[in-house]
RNA sequence: GCCCGAAUGGCGGAACUGGUAGACGCGCCGGACUCAAAAUCCGGUCACCUAAGACGUGGUGUGGGUUCGAUUCCCUCUUCGGGCACCA
């Protein structure tokens, strides 16, 4: 064996071996249980990054750890290939969108390659190729036909010297990126697919999935906002006359209702406007404001009366109708009432434009004031004030003002949704065509199954200025399928959720061009671990659910839920570093060009450029970024550490579900590890080959040892296949290797126990640096390869104790320790605890009062 | 603004079901090896009290609560992070 760790060697030596046995290469076999270990496919952006290192390590190591398990797995990786980055690329360099997304699929998948992961790179998927995006245009017209994908008009960013769509990212301080130029608002015809349709089952469903964190469901909850309510008319003569619908969850407060509130697009605030100039002029206003949800909720409340009113539905009196930015035209009925008293934004509103406010509920004797909002305000409460419904409580108010209201037809029970419908036209080149042909005669005519796909041109450059499909006449140009006349072809392209909202099931037929999905799909199918980023806890995960639901109804799957276990993992932060130039702007430099210096005592620390040796300010730790220029290209870890280090280091810096911040030291300190682990091994190899272990004459040393490594066994199988903390258990390898260090070497028998306790060390550590442990595994005498070993029985008996040291506390506080037999009855280790002198010390005279004891653990005395 | 998380030594983190706070690693201090440096190895390292030990005292973002016992459960606040529907 050779003395020196060597990773480049090592590492192409292993990855050889995996590439020449198909290791990785999955096959469908009924005879045993599968597991398919999916981590979400990466944008080719370029390069690798840190996040990408970190979710593909955790998915391998399981992937690997499941494999010695007796697990027939599956672990594919793709490409989720279209998207405005490329599209940018092309509008700088002036390369095809295509040669782009394919020149860096080529870097990253060699990159992938390098880090050892055992993916399955036959079912390899790319989502710009027709042959996979055919097949969300298949679905796309099978949605059609059932009335789940619909055409209705939305709203887009519009950009007026570019004269195209801006996505809502290239829209800063509502301006054009590219051009400065104030962003308008227009409504063009978009394509629509109803996940409203699901959203009952949607929320449902979350209550039983189990192995999705808590936290995904209750966001999925939130954002799918189920809300049992009331929907309230209020009667009006304008115009014609009609109801004023809302929809209130406190319909108990609706004798505290001063006015209602209605979204700019509703169609009174039109009907207001009509001969109002003002009204218009807010009106065009509140349509210019933010696209972002965040920004429309920070903004100042605004509002304008329009001085219309309508009847109160039951006390008659006439309320005054006003104009509010803050109300959503997208949920309820685009309209509020408005109840100062009681609700927080309504307060504001009305204090604002000295609107009246009439409290009618009692909130636990306290007084109301109408000075400034309390918190309390808002708490359920018996009604006052409120006429028939005096003395109600919340419950009963509401039901009484919905039987009451929907007797005269203006009210009813209602649950509402948050959830809104998911509008997928795309004004972009670089995404998979909807599969459209507009006809002057016959309309939007769906593009014939047989004609599918339709091919998106790969040679295009778009400049920034519009969708270059609109000039692309080879493209256009098409005869409409009902008539045959010159028609033209749809050149909108889909929302790139699309693309991902399907690829899982893919992987288990991507090679079929004949259907979409096939049989493989039962066999491989649910995903048993789906890993990622807790950035795509909603929306991916979401539209997943739904374009699952209706793979299922159409007979194409027999499931409803595509992920049987969820994983999210944390982001990947480093240390931001800049100065701010002398006209204003902010500086950004790499922490690779910086030198952070600890002062004498270790505790402080300061940061220059190595360029110019002069001090750079700290923007302290963030999320790793191209805008922060903090990144660090996992690559020249690679190259310098080997893959292992790399991985090494991301698994044990911290927990994978939380935020983890790079550290140059810690990744020498994993670097320092595996040379250990090596060195170990070594020193251990090169005394010959150990004795077999003779179980039945071990010294209490040697019964100590194979304790630990069996302790340690069986810490990493739970750390690993049940907590998923990966950190804590390359800890326990890391004490275990401590203990080995410290060991001494006496007897025969003591290197039988040490190579037991190396043996442990390579195979519970291999998941996560199979590359080192393929060596070790063969140098501690093997002829077999570990890729193939299976995970090793814990010894049971080894980890037997004859007795066991319990911590006691007097008062909750710690005084002693003592070491009892284990199977000593209570009594015993409560005299044991008694008698300890510094127990006695601290009990003294006082009367015991209670003696608490956790068997094994502790034994608290109560005096 | 709304929804969801997180906060523990100089730093990353551990303590899994309410039961020994600080495992493991980094950094730092001391020592060995070396002409020297790097690498490696050994020892120490929460703060305070103390001449020095101690199963002395304090201590897990803030303030309160429940409990024999709280990093862990409940309430309040603060700060940071993720998401908010056209970035993926």
């Amino acid at each position: 064996m050779q003395e020196r760790y060597e990773p480049a060697a090592i590492e192409a030596e292993a990855q050889h071996y995996w590439d020449q046995q198909h290791s990785f290469e999955a096959k469908e076999d009924d005879s045993r249980a599968k597991y398919y270990c999916l981590c979400m496919f990466p944008y080719p952006s370029g390069r690798l990054h840190m996040g990408h290192v970190r979710n593909y390590t955790i998915g391998d190591a399981l992937t690997r750890f499941m494999r010695m398990h007796g697990r027939n797995v599956l672990q594919p990786m793709g490409w989720d290939a279209f998207g405005l980055p490329a599209e940018n690329a092309a509008i700088a360099n002036g390369v095809p969108p295509a040669k782009w997304t394919f020149d860096n699929i080529a870097h990253m998948k060699a990159q992938f390659k390098s880090l050892g992961y055992g993916l399955d790179w036959k079912r390899e998927l790319t989502t710009c190729r027709p042959e996979y995006y055919r097949w969300n245009q298949w679905l796309f017209l099978r949605m059609l036909e059932k009335g789940i994908a619909y055409r209705k008009t939305g709203v887009v960013n519009w950009d007026p010297v570019d004269k195209t769509v801006l996505a809502n990212e290239q829209v800063i301080d509502g301006k054009g990126w590219r051009t400065g130029a104030i962003v308008e608002k227009r409504e063009i015809p978009m394509y629509y697919l109803k996940i409203t349709a699901y959203a009952e089952d949607l929320l449902d469903e979350l209550s039983s999935m189990p192995d999705w964190p808590e936290r995904v469901r209750v966001m999925q909850a939130n954002w799918i906002g189920r809300s049992e309510g009331v929907r309230l008319g209020f009667p009006h003569n304008i115009g014609e006359g009609g109801v004023l619908w809302v929809f209130t969850t406190r319909a108990d407060t609706i004798m505290g209702a001063t006015f209602c509130a209605v979204a700019a697009e509703h169609p009174l605030a039109e009907f207001a406007a009509h001969d109002n100039p003002k009204l218009a002029a807010f009106i065009e206003d509140c349509k210019r404001g933010p696209a972002l949800e965040a920004e429309m909720a920070t903004q100042e409340k605004k509002g304008m009366a329009t001085g219309l009113h309508v009847r109160h539905p039951v006390s008659g009196e006439p309320v005054p109708v006003w104009i509010g930015n803050y109300v959503l035209m997208s949920y309820g009925d685009g309209a509020v009432m408005g109840v100062p008293a009681h609700d927080e934004r309504d307060f504001a509103f009305a204090k604002k434009y000295k609107l009246p406010i009439q409290p009618v509920i009692e909130s636990q004797g306290r007084p109301y004031s109408l000075a400034a909002w309390e918190p309390w305000y808002s708490d359920h409460g018996r009604c006052v004030n409120s006429g028939p419904y005096d003395g109600f409580d919340y419950q009963a108010a509401v039901d009484a003002v919905a039987r009451d209201l929907q007797a005269i037809g203006l009210g009813e029970k209602r649950t509402t949704w948050r959830l809104r419908d998911w509008g997928i036209s795309r004004q972009r080149y670089w995404g998979c065509p909807i599969p459209i042909i507009h006809c002057r005669s016959c309309g939007a005519v769906p593009v014939p199954d047989e004609q599918l796909p339709v091919v998106l041109p790969t040679d295009l450059v778009p400049d920034g200025s519009g969708n270059p499909l609109l000039k692309d006449e080879r493209f256009l140009n098409v005869k409409c399928p009902k008539c045959g006349a010159d028609a033209r072809r749809e050149t909108d392209t889909m929302d790139t959720f699309v693309d991902s909202s399907w690829y899982f099931l893919r992987f288990a037929c991507a090679d079929n061009n004949q259907a979409m999905l096939d049989y493989r799909v039962q066999y491989w199918l649910p995903v048993d671990q789906y890993i990622g980023g807790i950035e795509h806890a909603i929306l991916h995960l979401l539209y997943a659910r739904f374009w699952t639901r209706f793979l299922r109804e159409m007979g194409a799957v027999s499931f409803k839920e595509p992920f049987a276990r969820l994983f999210t993992q944390g982001m990947v932060l480093n240390d931001v570093f800049f100065r701010k130039t002398d006209s204003g702007r902010v500086q950004y430099f790499n922490p690779v060009d910086v030198t952070v210096t600890a002062d004498d005592n270790g505790k402080g620390s300061i940061a220059v450029l190595k360029a110019d040796g002069k001090e750079v300010e700290s923007g302290g730790v963030v999320t790793m970024s191209k805008s922060k220029n903090n990144g660090v290209d996992p690559q020249v870890l690679v190259d310098e550490f080997g893959a292992d280090t790399a991985r090494l280091f991301i698994m044990f810096a911290a927990p994978p579900e939380q935020t983890l911040e790079w550290s140059d030291e810690g990744v020498q300190g994993a670097f320092r590890f595996i040379k250990r682990l090596w060195k170990a091994v070594y020193d251990h190899v090169a005394q010959g080959p150990a004795a077999p272990l003779d179980r039945s004459a071990l010294t209490e040393p040697q019964r100590a040892l194979r304790r630990h490594s069996h302790q340690t066994l069986s810490k990493v199988t739970d750390d690993i296949g049940r907590r998923r903390t990966f950190n804590t258990a390359i800890a326990a390898v890391m004490e275990l290797l401590n203990a080995v260090a410290k060991y001494p070497l006496t007897a025969a028998q003591d290197r039988s126990a040490v190579h037991e306790a190396l043996e442990i060390a390579v195979l519970a550590l291999s998941p996560i640096i199979p590359h080192v442990t393929h060596t070790l595994w063969r140098e501690l005498g093997h002829g077999t390869a570990l890729i193939d070993e299976p995970w090793r029985q814990i010894d049971t008996e080894a980890l037997q104790s004859a007795d066991v040291q319990i911590v006691v506390q007097v008062n909750g506080k710690l005084r002693a320790h003592i070491t009892v037999a284990v199977d000593a009855d209570d009594a015993t280790v409560r005299a044991a605890a008694l008698a300890d002198a510094n127990v006695q010390k601290f009990v003294g005279s006082s009367a015991v009062r209670k003696v608490i004891i956790v068997p094994g653990k502790l034994v608290n005395i109560v005096v």
